[in-house]
DNA sequence: TCTCCCATTGCAAAGCTTTGCGGAACAGAA
DNA sequence: TTCTGTTCCGCAAAGCTTTGCAATGGGAGA
């Protein structure tokens, strides 16, 4: 058993006053003479009193607690996320009790009702893969309690969120492609009931437009994000009477899935097809040959959304929508040199 | 604001019966006649009701949550093993709250006051690779507030530490090299103050000692972790007159930084130089040539801390040592056919 | 010397739950 | 009818902090 924190109590009944003495002298109420104010400041500080949360807390109705709920913990844009957040949250001296939903909506729910009964003062969620139904969250928005989404998000009109310019994002990719001369590009995208997913199929299609292709039903697939359907479809990609010649991913693990077969199967990257990727700095400049990519600031996205938390707080009708840049870095992986 | 959650009050008043039966009934107490328990955990049930985890831990004087610190929040060694915590922790119905010291000493010590400030029920802990003084954490044993130490360990005769067995892992890895015939075995290892790098460098010493290869003082390097130091290390062991035709470094930054700097200047992996890293799988396979690495059982790390933790709640004497074993897979960058 | 006021400080309640103990009500027995 | 004994239930305190209001004491003015 931990030793008994120090209390107000003690530190009073040290200096034979009262507790609400005590309690004003610490915060430099005008009513406690000046002397008596030092004098306990000064125990306060020999003896390092620190106000018990838990009182606070039940006195005021909140734990300074933010409730993260990610998808999965180990993924370095999570994590990176979680950092940032951590950061903020910090600075402003909140602290953020962290839930991984393992992509699955029931563990996303059970997450969203543990943080509850652990009174968080509010949450920041990135959608589990699975989500497609929001009750959970919006019996949050009925009690006010606040809520911000990033990356994958949805009731924007009730919740600020944080995204990426997914469609812009995937602009950049087609644009780069055709510059390279790469024709037949394909697209392994995620669930269709994804923000992500959707909006980057509307660039899929605007930008095959804008660079004036046409675009191939066959060439555009959603998979579940895991290795293994990743490879399923590579599969019956490769067997296409016309097989696309360039291939980019919605997340790592699809795009590394990809080179992966791709060097198995002796295809040269990026003579023979080229790859892009939605990865991070580490994964991509390791990896060979080294992996174009779209570039997610990570960090900014962590901080934003707790930014746009803090806000959230203040003012509960607010439900901004912030729209963060991406940018491609040109690597090894898609330049015919 | 967020609506003021339920108390016992609310329910007592809806029944027109005291706070103190409600609160027993829902608990089943003999005393509560069985049919007033069953209306009121009906009630409880419909509304929903959770008991107030700050006025719960102002009472048992616990919070149920335990305090998690790790040098980052983005390498996948430590968000694996927070994941495993997580789970565990999960499970006895507590929470972690989480805090990243940056590697940094100074930062360790303030997220230390930090979690003690929000009144954590005890710590799990890895230290930040500066840290060579325990002062913050002999305070901790002192004050008799659970506290257990993964990976980078200190103080093990008073603290429950998990560990993987070091020298018992560099000792396969030169085993190893000395099966495929590599004589000049290179370490870059960590700040001499870890009992990581001190472990490994024992099981240098011995692993060479046991192949019967001569130790050279000039293979084994100590580095800060970084990527721009290994680089330098790495320029002077390719200017030695014996270079090494092998390398192992301590951990994933230092050996993929190394495998970069071979593929620039063209030397050829494996066969001109075998490489070897402490890696997880995600990074190893996906890198070309596929790393040979020490894996690390990263989850069970995690989750054998949790259950440390807990068993020192129980018993505050207890401060055993558990050593993981870990498993050198072989892959690509270290046989030469 | 008495009254009033200001400067200081203490009391107590609220926020929520648990639990020892006392109390009320009712039934059965004497 | 009265006493004993259950059976059920409520009071109040503890755990810690903040804060409106009451209280105390001393000094100053009349």
């Amino acid at each position: 058993m931990a030793k008994r924190h120090l209390s107000l109590k003690d530190l009073a009944s040290e200096l034979n006053i009262s507790i609400s003495t005590v309690s004003r002298a610490l915060k430099n109420h005008p009513d406690i003479s000046h002397e008596l104010t030092r004098k306990v400041q000064e125990l306060a500080a020999v003896r390092n009193y620190v106000p018990n949360p838990l009182a606070m807390g039940l006195l005021k109705q909140e734990t300074r607690m933010i409730g993260v709920i990610v998808p999965d913990l180990v993924t370095h844009f999570y994590s990176s996320i979680i950092s940032g957040i951590e950061e903020y949250a910090k600075s402003r001296g909140y602290f953020i009790l962290l839930a991984s939903s393992y992509e699955s909506m029931e563990k996303e729910i059970e997450s969203v009702s543990n943080l509850l009964k652990a009174r968080v003062d509010g949450m920041i969620v990135c959608l589990s893969k699975e989500t497609d139904r929001f009750d959970h969250f919006v019996q949050l928005i009925t009690d006010e309690i606040p809520l911000v989404f990033f990356d994958r998000v949805c009731l924007s009109n009730y919740v600020p969120c944080v995204v990426i310019d997914n469609k812009d994002a995937v602009e950049q990719i087609i644009r780069h492609f055709n510059e390279e001369k790469y024709r037949h590009i394909a697209f392994i995208s995620g669930p269709a009931h994804l923000n992500i997913s959707r909006d980057r199929v509307k660039g899929y299609l605007s930008g095959l437009n804008e660079s004036g292709l046409k675009f191939n039903p066959d060439l555009l697939r959603t998979c579940n994000m895991l290795s293994e359907e990743a490879l399923g479809i590579m599969d019956d990609l490769l067997k296409l009477p016309e097989p696309p010649d360039a291939i980019f991913g919605i997340n790592d693990m699809v795009i590394f899935t990809v080179m992966k077969e791709l060097k198995r199967r002796g295809l040269k990257i990026p003579q023979e097809i080229g790859v892009v990727g939605f990865a991070d700095e580490f994964h991509a400049t390791f990896s060979t040959p080294q992996l174009t990519s779209i570039m997610h600031p990570t960090r900014e996205i962590g901080i934003k959304s707790a930014e746009l938390f803090f806000k959230k707080m203040e003012d509960p009708a607010y439900a901004e929508t912030i729209v963060l840049q991406t940018k491609l870095v040109v690597r090894e992986s898609s330049t015919r040199n």
